[in-house]
DNA sequence: TATGAATGAGACTTCATTCAT
DNA sequence: AATGAATGAAGTCTCATTCAT
């Protein structure tokens, strides 16, 4: 590195650093204002003046981190996804030294427990899901997200069960990836959590035939 | 009777008829219209205009028919909801003079052969779940379907073993019906049509201890 | 008047009696209703669907006996203008033989008498007011009314008052027609109806030096 | 404060008052296109759109500053009245030092001189007392301000006239206030100004037994 | 002639996005 | 770069009037 680019570089830093600064906490604001408004009113009152008011960045600031208002919801969305994503990771590794029984034990409790969080989450779960059937994009994304989540169960399954075939891998991680729309909806009718998660924890062993 | 009255009558018939039948047509192309614009262009572009223009009735005249715009979807809605409904009354009879495990059978057929109904036909009732999520009185609705739904399968459950307590149908009851949005998703997400059909049915076969 | 002028009147007459007549009551229905929505509804809700329907005659037949919705009012309008018209002509005949004061006062009690009339009377008579406001064409036609409703008062001073000159009388005329709102004013805003008697009253007498 | 905050301020203050400046601007624009389709054409043609197309300010603009149409006509109306109350308002004072006789007739001038003002303020109250009876809301303040109207006028009346009961200075501050209506429509009737003036100002000071 | 279904201009209002400052 | 006022297309719905039957 030269003294030329060093010292190039640091003005740059100094003079970006800040701003980039500043804008990854306008960025933070314009979301958390997004999400509370998502929970809070639902999707239907956001729109971006309501942002800018709430959070307290500028419509026009707004459109200088975001290109329109469904990326903002993307960005949310995408945030969400990564989180869900990010909890079954571990698992195709752990798949390698783990049992296939208890693994599969596991993983389901992950999975089963993501319908007991707090009612905050479940209203911005329930109102993505909303923008991502209004928003063809965000639909694309979900598609994206789908594949990704199934390659990582069919990896973990192919893992565990070696003795199953890839296909069979695959159809399994996504019928079980399907099982949980079912799961949330079982709760949602006022279905008996305790009896749900026996009923699915059944499903899924027997399904793998343990 | 005279021969008279007897003309009167048919006169009238005919000058009523039409007027019923031109609303009938109308009402019948407003709601295909509105069918085809969800399935082709989703529900953001359902709009009264684009109906009309579509249609080919006026907006004038789609609002001779209908409140508002919500109750065009609404009618699609409960059309939709009675179909399925109807699927599955005849099997509150049958379940008194059938053996348990063929009538779960043949009403697991039914409800898994909705599933393999034609492209248009899905993407209405997604559109339609859209709508449902959207509009708060759709929801409602939603969830009276529900209710009705779960309560006749619960009967059903009730009479084909009559061993289990009510509260134990019920929640069986509530555990099928949420199958279904899984089984769609699994379709949905690819998943081999054969293998859900044998999976699925294993499922509620080995949940009823069959 | 020869036979065949007999005949055919007579033709005429059988075929077109029974049409004029059912033409007459439905026009008289018609404006019955739009009276009865004036009052009940006010002049915002009286649309002609409304009429039609309040009716019972088709807004087709409507628009037979009117050209459009204000000649409805019009009629109403002109109706009630007529009416407070023929209160006042008596006196035009009168006024040649009764003594000055005596007609003023009977003539101001004809007028005073008309804001003690029935709730009904009087909210059709605001409505109308609205609508001669709303409507140029009625504007128009109050303008002359007035005009015809001054000359007539102006004559009637001048018969009572020979001493007057002719400007003299109409300008006294204008003074006590315009009083007129005056009076409705006040009772509207709560005032006692026997002060306002007094009051009025004495104004009117003393204006013409009684 | 230091030169630099004064600087500060200077800067804020050129940098907050246009912003300010350009609202009042436009408010005002559209206040007065309000106005001026309120007197060349009436209030069935103020519609948002011909404010817009008129002021020249976008529809969006004007609900950036008025929540509704009515708000604009509200707004108007209000000015109107601030206008009128504030006329009499000083005559309250007055009214403990000067003698009943000089202040009624004074009182009188300011009243009577607003009936000579040109024709477009004319056609402007003429509009808005169309549309306070047409606007529910607008009639509320109208009441509103008939009251406070009152309530002054008879304070004043109590001043100059302490030997009136309060309830006979209520009577008569309504009989005064309504008298202005008459005065009003007498003008419009074409009726001659200066016998106008004579005449009601006989009425006001004989009513009050001067 | 009578009917009332049909029409569609036009009213009010919202909100994603732009642009002058 | 930041601001937020400004824009105007587009949405829902009404109602006077027409016109096919």
């Amino acid at each position: 590195m030269t003294v030329g680019e060093s010292y190039k570089d640091r003005k740059i830093s100094v003079l970006k650093e800040p701003k980039q600064q500043r804008a990854k906490i306008k960025v933070a604001k314009v979301l958390d204002s997004a999400k509370r408004l998502l929970v809070f009113h639902g999707l239907e009152k956001l729109t971006t003046n309501h942002i800018a008011k709430d959070s307290g960045v500028s419509v026009g600031s707004i459109y200088q981190y975001f290109p329109n208002k469904q990326s903002i919801i993307l960005k949310i969305y995408l945030d969400w996804l990564a989180e869900v994503k990010a909890e079954v990771i571990p698992f195709k590794e752990a798949s390698l030294a783990m049992d296939a029984s208890t693994l599969c034990k596991s993983l389901f409790r992950i999975i089963y427990a993501d319908h007991i969080k707090n009612t905050q989450d479940q209203l911005l779960e329930k109102e993505l899901t909303k923008a991502m059937r209004l928003f063809p994009e965000l639909g694309e994304v979900e598609k994206q997200h789908s594949s990704e989540m199934i390659a990582l169960m069919s990896d973990i399954i192919g893992n565990v069960l070696p003795e199953y075939s890839d296909e069979k891998s695959i159809q399994l991680a996504i019928f079980f990836y399907s099982l949980d729309s079912s799961i949330q909806q079982f709760i949602e009718l006022g279905g008996d959590k305790k009896l749900a998660f026996d009923w699915y924890e059944k499903v899924v062993m027997e399904t793998l035939n343990f």
